[in-house]
Order: structure tokens, then C-alpha cells, then sequence
DNA sequence: CCTCTGCTGAGAGGA
């Protein structure tokens, strides 16, 4: 049987005798997730008591195939021959995490911190492992080689590497894969597979297997090996695949591992150490080391969250017992027994336990940095590896939810009905399925996700890229499989960047900046003030701020100041001033909308927050100007500046390094390719919006920068609660006031509309641009005001339907909203003109089923305004929830109206808070 | 109780 729960009792490792003689012991208590509240007792024995030394209290347990037991009238459990002791299964520990551990554990954190950078040896990995996948699926060698080199271009031309001399290397080491497999060892029986991706619940484990044959895993190996015997930590990651493979109830017990650069086919099989291919018996005993060592791995990561630590104050830093007392869950090296000589990270490891004065084996160089920035390197560390946690409670919707709650999930679609498998050019595969009914989820094309027979985990399942969501899904794979429900596979990316953010920032960062950053050095101006932007005064401030800023500026956009129009006017004086300048923001959407007004020379949407609409002379010209982002995430109009991966090295590499704009997404500057770039200024827009470990990614890349945003607004979108809550902007507009600008003109909102949001959020400071923009009124969307209900003849109006709140719904909410939007549309108003805005999902479908107007959340409404403003708040009774406390998501729903507002709601729970009796009062008035 | 977008998928090397 299998046992599992949090840990609430570890006894010390003691010695019995047992019928085999002296064996060591552990007794743990843990309490049974299902069942009994009483603790039970697990004896762990043998090598299991290794984990014991490393579970602690409050640690998740998970005992599989325990045996019962008698002992002084009490039921107690032990482990058998067949058991696996795993602690915190729900930690998904990456098989290349292990690999890194095995050889030295510090190694694995230094990698996680500071990422794996730009290199050629790299680069030439991937393309000879796509390659190998190519060659198993029956593609030309020739071919293939020449496809996947054009396919790294733009690396390639980075790292300065032209594309015949990668080419040829890339032969010779593909010539002993295709050399290998046409030994002989391809006999007709064997059956193989690419690319397989593994995720394994009980043990905590999840990765990319290169290959399978015949089921049993195998690794390629771009490096040489000249030894009789495979590396050791190369041995463990195939042994990680075997693992996982017991989840598909398959037991390998071979891997074979293929170095090569090994390209001595012509010697003896028997003698030959330099055959490329290795192989090596996957026994029990490699396998429970492998599940031990996880537990190492995920016993560390569970410290770093759960013992906050002292603080690094640089006093308690040398802890002479070579333990990381100060710091837990920071490896020192001192773990292993590698050797620091021959490591090639030797160096890196020195400096960053300089740097953080952390303890390590290799020694420290340098002077510790200020105790404050080794403090912020330690809390933003926490809260990403808490972000982190957040991450894997996704892949648990994998295999953990029962049917019921997966119809209501829609992280997946599921109950598919498979119509076809077609082979495509290149050994890749199209599968297509039915949808049933009106499924929906958050699935989107172009999105990676997960297509399975019905079972991602135990069943049969490939990562792939969806081409098409109409009513039949249409997804690309390596293998086919029968396409019977897609996941949404959760990816840690984010949360890698974040890291790597912080380490340059700050270990890596220039110092002039990091005394900005930390409040020890105002910023500075200089220059000349010019003329930019004419009838706006604040928004001429801002480009001023934004040309003369020596180390930074900020621009506070409330609703329709013309904020996009600034950010335009602002890069092209930079660029006329001869700066470098990189655009970024957190979404696709807002790259591609500043970038759209850059490109036109005017405002985005229609010249909306511009004060005389006309277009800037100072454009910049298309030919300057890149889009880094994948095809799918990129705008239709911005894909003719949208850099190709694909091409001649040296043509990629100049079209990007001569661009004088780059726009981003900031997860796209934590990219290789955009880490290696540099530029005079960044500007990020929607700044409001990052985690300051995000902001941070676009900003570490420039010599200055530029924030535009709204803290007022939504805030970064994160799953955990913690330091990543709040946006550097907010952070730096509330320490530097006189290095930031308020634009305070609005061009969307009538007078009557925005006073509230005016009084409540910008201290009164907002107010319409114009007589024209304050005299907008629901009669210039009519033509007779009197073809109006009397309650909608109003500006701004509040009506009560008398619903009910049923979960996150309101019928006869949504019923009288559908009404409200028809009465507009029967009195003239366009319907592209109204929009509706609901605080749930729920709510939004239950409305979405009665009308055609736009509706839609909150979040998805902001940056984008329209005539008429439908609000439905929902809730009856009690204002509860983090929904309604957060005021700021009000704040976006109000200021999407121009002309008409309505707020259909129950007036008694608005009046049980505060702010909203203010909002109700304002709407009454 | 909830809202939500990024990621080319992860992983590719070196005595």
C-alpha cells in the first residue's frame, strides 16, 4: 500500500537486528492525508534512512508498497524491498536539476541563478539533438543538417559563426549517430520514439527523454567520452527516464547513452573505447540512488521556503562547519565530493559566494556586496522559487482531478473525438480531433500543450504546438497519438527568467544603477528641455523626462492620457538624439500597440491621446526598427519587422544588431539572444504591470530607462502572494516623485465619468483634455436621447435588478444587462460601441449567452475603452473578496467609458463598503 | 471564493 502525508514527528536513525543481521532504521510519523486523524508510524530501513536525515517536519512524505505491521497494539508501517521513500512528490524536480546535482549541488543552484548563457558548444548540442530526432524519423541526413543549422540563424550569427563551418560539424558528429544506427543495432524489431516527454507523480520527476528504443531510454551525448564507462551524472539522467518509465508501466533495464564526438566506428567492437554508443544496467539500486538524491534536491528547495533563514547581515556569513547555516537551502558544494579543480564552473561559483558572501566549497572572490543588496538578492529568491511551487500546483491538475472538476477546469479539453493522424514532411505528425458541444478553455493556437489518449500521465502523450481551436483541434506533433484530450503544459520559463534577472541585475549590474535601485543616489537630468509635443504640457514633460533622464525616468499614465502616443514621441527623440533603444512590455498586445504607433507616427487607436492628432515628422523608419517574439504571439501588422530565428547567420545577426528600436516582451529579454544586447535606453510600457524581477530583465540591458505605467491599474499577475506583488514603477514613482511625470489630460472620458475615478485615484489631478472630450454625452450616440429608457438617459446611472449571487454568477444580473444593452441598441447605438464588464468568468459567459456585444473581465479590458460601459458587479449580500478589495480593479472598469457608464449592481451590498458607498453616491448623483 | 500573460517545448557542453 502507499502512504502519504505531511510529516509531524522524525526519530533518529538507530541500528537493529533483523534476520539478515544489523541493519540501520528510522521511524517517521506522518499523518495520513485520507483517513484517520491519529499519526502513523513508517519505519524506513537501509539507505532509506538517507532520506530521513533530510525530511524534516512539515515535509511532505510518500511511502509506496509499505507493509502493515503489529507493535504493542498499534498498526505501524515499514518500508519493503520494493518501497520508494520520496519526499515532496509535488515538487517536480527536472531531470537535468538531478544531472546537475549529482555532480555537485551547488552546481545546480549556481545554474538555476544565473542561467545558461549564449555559447556555441550549446547552441551545436541542440542542433545535432534535433538532428537525431530527424534521423529516427526517417529524414535525409543532408537534409536535415542543412535545416536545422538555417533553423539557428540567428544564433548562430550572434555567437559569429557562419553556417557551412557549424554544418560541417554538425556532420561529423550526426555521421556516428547515422553510423550507429545503421550497424546493424536499427534491426528491423526495433520500435523507436523521439523526444518524449515524462511527468511523474510519484516521484516528483519530470523531463524530456532524447529517445526510447524499444522502451528503453536513451541519451545523446554531443561531447566526447573517452572512458570505457558512461559519465556518471549522464548515467543518472538516463536511469531518471527509466524512473518515470515505471509510471507507464514500463521497467528498462538498459540505457544507452551516445557520445558523438566518439567517430572511431572503425575499431573493434571489443576493444573499442571510442564506439559512441554506451551501454549500462539499469538496477534497483541505481534507481532508488536516483529517488534519494531527488529527495536531497527537494528536501533543500522545501528549506529555502519554509526557514525563512538569518538574514545574510555579512557577520554570521563564514560558518566555519561548512554548513549554509545562515542560508538555507543554499547548496555549498560541501554536499558533494566533486572536486573543485576540474570544475568548470569553478569560477562563477567563487564569485557568486564572494558576491552573496555565501559559503562554498570553491572559495570565495571579491568583497560581498552591501548586506541590503545580498538581502534582495535573498527575498526575490524566496518569492520566485514560491512562484515556482505555484507552477507545479498546475501540473498537478495533470493527474489529479477527478472528472467532474475537469469538465469545470478549462485548462483542458477534454472527451475528444480522434478523426485523423497524418504524417508530414519531416517525420512530424497533424492530429486532428472533434470538439464536443461548446467547450472552451484557455488553450490558444500557437500554444504548446499537451495531446494525450486521455491520460497525460500513464497513458500515451506527446508535447506538441496547436495549429488550430475551430471545431476540430488540430495539433503538430513528433508521434502520433490518439488525440483524445489536450492539457496546457505549464512551463517554468518565467519563473527561470525572473532568477537570471535578479542575478544580473545585481551581481552582474552596473553600480550607478544599483545605487538607483537602492535608493542611494537620486537620479539625475541634463540637457536641453525641448519643444516635443505641443497643447500638452505633461506629455511634453515626459518626453523631456525621458530625453534628458541620466539614469531614469517615470511616466504615470492614468486611463486615456495618451500614453502609447507619449511612449511614441518619446523613442523617436531618443532615436533622433542617437540612442539605442529597446521597447518592452509585459504583454505581446502592448509591444505591438506602442510599437504600431511608433510605426505610424500618431497615437494607437485612432489618435486617441493625442492633443492635435497629427503625425510626428521624426518617425522612425521601418528599416530601423525589430519585433522579437514568436509568430504566434507577434501581431499580423508587425510581422514585416518580426526577425526570423531562421536564415543566413551573419544576415540575422546584422538585421538585429543594427536596429536602433528592438521591441520586446520582457520575458523575450531574459532570452539568449537578447541578453547578449545592449542599449542606450530601455522603455517599458504597461510597467505597472511587471514583477520588479521582470522589469528588471528589459532594464539590466540598457545604460537608462524609461517606466510608463499606472499603478492605480492592475497590478503584475502572479500566483503566489509575495514581494513579486508589487511593480518596481510603484516602487520607484513612490521613492523618486521629482524623477516622475503624471500625465493628467484625458481624451476618453466625459467630465461626469471620470470624476470619480479623477477624486478617488489622482487626487483630483485627472481631467479631460478638452471641452469636446468633457462634454461627451450618451446624446451623441442617439439620435434622440428620448428613444432611451429614463434611467439610461443618464451619463452615469446605477441600477439595482434585485439578483442574487449563485457562486460567481448572477442571473437575473446578467438577464438585465442583456437588456440594458438592448435597449441602447434598439435607441441607435452601434453595438461594436458597448462593451460589457463583469469581475468573473462565470458571470461573463452568463451574460456572453444573452447578448452580442463585447464582454468581457476586467483584466482583458484593460487598455482598451468604448462608448458605452456595462458594469456587472455580481455580488448580493457581502462585498467579500479579493476581487472587490482591490479597488484598483473599480479603477479599470470605470474608465473604459467614454459617453455612457451603467453600473448594474445591488445597492445595499455596495453600500456596505466605503469606497463603493463613495461609487454609489457619485452614480446616484 | 477570483482575476491572469508570459514562454519556441526542455535541454543542449565542457576534463
Amino acid at each position: 500500500m502507499n502512504l502519504r502525508g505531511p510529516i509531524v514527528d522524525v526519530g533518529g536513525v538507530r541500528s537493529a537486528s533483523t534476520q539478515y543481521g544489523e541493519r540501520d532504521c528510522c521511524s517517521i510519523e506522518i499523518r495520513p492525508e485520507d483517513g484517520a486523524a491519529d499519526p502513523v508510524s513508517i519505519t524506513l530501513w537501509g539507505d532509506w534512512t538517507h532520506t530521513a536525515d533530510h525530511a524534516a517536519i512539515g515535509m511532505e512524505l510518500l511511502v509506496t508498497d509499505a507493509e502493515a505491521g503489529e507493535y504493542r497494539g498499534e498498526t505501524t508501517y515499514s518500508t519493503t524491498g520494493d518501497s520508494a521513500v520520496v519526499l515532496e512528490p509535488d515538487f517536480l524536480v527536472d531531470v537535468t536539476g538531478i544531472r546537475s546535482w549529482v555532480q555537485c549541488p551547488r552546481m545546480y543552484y549556481l545554474n538555476k541563478l544565473s542561467g545558461i548563457p549564449l555559447n556555441y558548444p550549446v547552441v551545436k548540442g541542440t542542433i545535432v539533438h534535433e538532428v537525431f530526432g530527424d534521423l529516427l524519423r526517417g529524414v535525409d541526413l543532408e537534409a536535415s543538417v542543412a535545416d536545422r543549422v538555417a533553423e539557428a540563424g540567428l544564433e548562430l550569427g550572434i555567437l559569429g559563426y557562419d553556417a557551412a563551418e557549424v554544418a560541417d560539424e554538425v556532420r561529423r558528429n550526426a555521421a556516428a549517430i547515422d553510423g550507429w544506427l545503421a550497424q546493424g543495432t536499427l534491426t528491423d524489431g526495433d520500435d523507436w520514439r523521439s523526444e518524449y516527454t515524462l511527468i511523474s507523480p510519484t516521484y516528483g520527476l519530470k523531463g524530456r527523454a532524447d529517445a526510447l528504443r524499444r522502451g528503453m531510454p536513451v541519451e545523446l551525448k554531443t561531447g566526447k567520452n573517452t572512458n570505457r564507462e558512461p559519465r556518471f551524472q549522464d548515467k543518472i539522467q538516463a536511469a531518471c527516464y527509466g524512473l518515470m518509465l515505471a509510471e507507464h508501466d514500463q521497467q528498462p533495464d538498459t540505457g544507452t547513452l551516445l557520445y558523438t564526438k566518439n567517430t572511431a566506428l572503425d575499431r573493434n567492437e571489443a576493444t573499442g573505447d571510442l564506439s559512441p554508443a554506451k551501454e549500462f544496467s539499469i538496477g534497483d539500486g541505481l534507481l532508488d540512488f536516483v529517488i534519494r538524491t531527488r529527495n536531497e534536491l527537494a528536501a533543500m528547495e522545501w528549506h529555502v521556503l519554509n526557514e525563512p533563514g538569518d538574514q545574510p547581515d555579512g557577520q554570521s556569513g563564514d560558518q566555519p562547519d561548512g554548513q549554509s547555516g545562515d542560508q538555507p537551502g543554499i547548496p555549498t558544494g560541501h554536499e558533494a565530493d566533486a572536486t573543485c579543480q576540474y570544475c568548470f564552473e569553478q569560477d562563477t561559483c567563487m564569485v557568486v559566494s564572494g558576491r552573496l558572501n555565501q559559503e562554498s566549497k570553491a572559495g570565495q572572490i571579491g568583497a560581498p556586496l552591501p548586506a541590503e543588496e545580498r538581502e534582495y538578492v535573498d527575498r526575490f529568491y524566496r518569492a520566485i522559487e514560491a512562484e515556482r511551487r505555484e507552477t507545479h500546483a498546475e501540473y498537478r491538475k495533470l493527474w489529479e482531478q477527478s472528472p467532474a472538476e475537469r469538465a469545470d477546469d478549462d485548462r483542458a479539453l477534454i472527451d475528444l473525438d480522434p478523426v485523423s493522424e497524418t504524417e508530414l514532411e519531416g517525420g512530424r505528425w497533424r492530429l486532428e480531433a472533434r470538439k464536443p458541444g461548446n467547450a472552451v478553455s484557455k488553450l490558444r493556437e500557437g500554444d504548446v500543450a499537451l495531446a494525450s489518449d486521455g491520460d497525460p500521465i500513464a497513458g500515451d502523450a506527446e508535447l506538441g504546438r496547436i495549429r488550430s481551436l475551430g471545431d476540430t483541434v488540430v495539433v503538430e506533433t513528433d508521434e502520433p497519438v490518439p488525440l483524445r484530450r489536450l492539457d496546457v503544459y505549464p512551463s517554468e520559463i518565467s519563473v527561470d527568467r525572473m532568477l537570471t534577472a535578479v542575478h544580473d541585475a545585481i551581481l552582474k549590474g552596473d553600480e550607478r544603477r544599483k545605487d538607483v535601485l537602492f535608493d542611494r543616489r537620486e537620479p539625475t537630468f541634463s540637457g536641453p528641455e525641448r519643444e516635443w509635443i505641443a497643447n500638452n504640457d505633461a506629455q511634453n514633460d515626459a518626453v523631456n523626462l525621458a530625453t534628458t533622464a541620466e539614469d531614469l525616468a517615470l511616466i504615470h499614465g492614468p486611463p486615456g492620457t495618451g500614453k502609447t502616443y507619449t511612449i511614441a514621441r518619446a523613442i523617436e527623440a531618443l532615436v533622433a538624439d542617437g540612442d539605442r533603444v529597446l521597447l518592452a512590455a509585459f504583454t505581446n498586445r502592448a509591444v505591438d500597440n506602442a510599437l504600431a504607433a511608433l510605426r505610424d507616427g500618431t497615437g494607437a487607436e485612432g489618435g486617441d491621446g493625442s492633443p492635435d492628432g497629427d503625425a510626428s515628422d521624426l518617425a522612425v523608419p521601418d528599416e530601423d526598427v525589430v519585433r522579437v517574439g514568436t509568430e504566434t504571439g507577434v501581431r499580423g501588422d508587425m510581422q514585416d519587422v518580426r526577425i526570423r530565428q531562421r536564415g543566413d547567420p551573419t544576415d540575422r545577426a546584422r538585421e538585429l544588431e543594427s536596429a536602433g528600436v528592438v521591441a520586446a516582451t520582457t520575458a523575450a529579454c531574459g532570452s539568449r539572444v537578447l541578453r547578449e544586447q545592449s542599449f542606450d535606453v530601455a522603455l517599458v510600457d504597461e510597467a505597472s504591470q511587471l514583477t520588479e524581477p521582470s522589469t528588471l530583465a528589459a532594464i539590466s540591458l540598457a545604460d537608462r530607462f524609461v517606466l510608463v505605467g499606472d499603478h492605480e491599474q492592475l497590478p503584475p499577475v502572479v500566483r503566489a502572494e509575495n514581494d513579486l506583488q508589487r511593480s518596481l514603477f510603484e516602487r520607484l514613482v513612490e521613492t523618486y516623485p521629482e524623477a516622475s511625470v503624471m500625465l493628467d489630460r484625458q481624451y476618453r472620458m466625459s467630465q461626469r465619468i471620470q470624476a470619480f475615478a479623477s477624486r478617488e485615484f489622482y487626487g483630483g489631478a485627472l481631467r479631460p483634455a478638452t471641452g469636446d472630450v468633457a462634454a461627451r454625452s450618451v446624446a451623441d450616440l442617439v439620435d434622440d436621447v428620448a428613444d432611451l429608457p429614463p434611467e439610461l438617459r443618464r451619463d452615469v446611472t446605477l441600477i439595482d435588478p434585485d439578483g442574487t449571487r449563485d457562486g460567481n454568477r448572477n442571473v437575473r444580473e446578467a438577464e438585465r444587462v442583456a437588456a440594458i444593452v438592448d435597449a441602447y441598441v434598439a435607441a441607435g447605438v452601434d453595438p461594436d460601441d458597448i462593451g460589457v464588464i463583469a469581475p468573473f468568468r462565470a458571470q461573463v459567459a452568463e451574460i456572453g449567452r444573452r447578448t452580442d456585444v463585447t464582454v468581457d473581465t476586467v483584466d482583458r479590458f484593460q487598455g482598451s475603452s468604448k462608448p458605452v460601459i456595462v458594469v456587472s458587479f455580481v455580488a448580493t449580500g457581502e462585498l467579500d473578496g479579493p476581487i472587490f478589495e482591490d479597488h484598483r480593479r473599480t479603477n479599470v472598469a470605470l474608465t473604459r467609458a467614454k459617453q455612457a457608464l451603467v453600473l448594474v449592481g445591488d445597492r445595499a451590498a455596495l453600500r456596505s463598503d466605503p469606497f463603493y458607498t463613495r461609487m454609489v453616491e457619485w452614480a446616484d448623483r
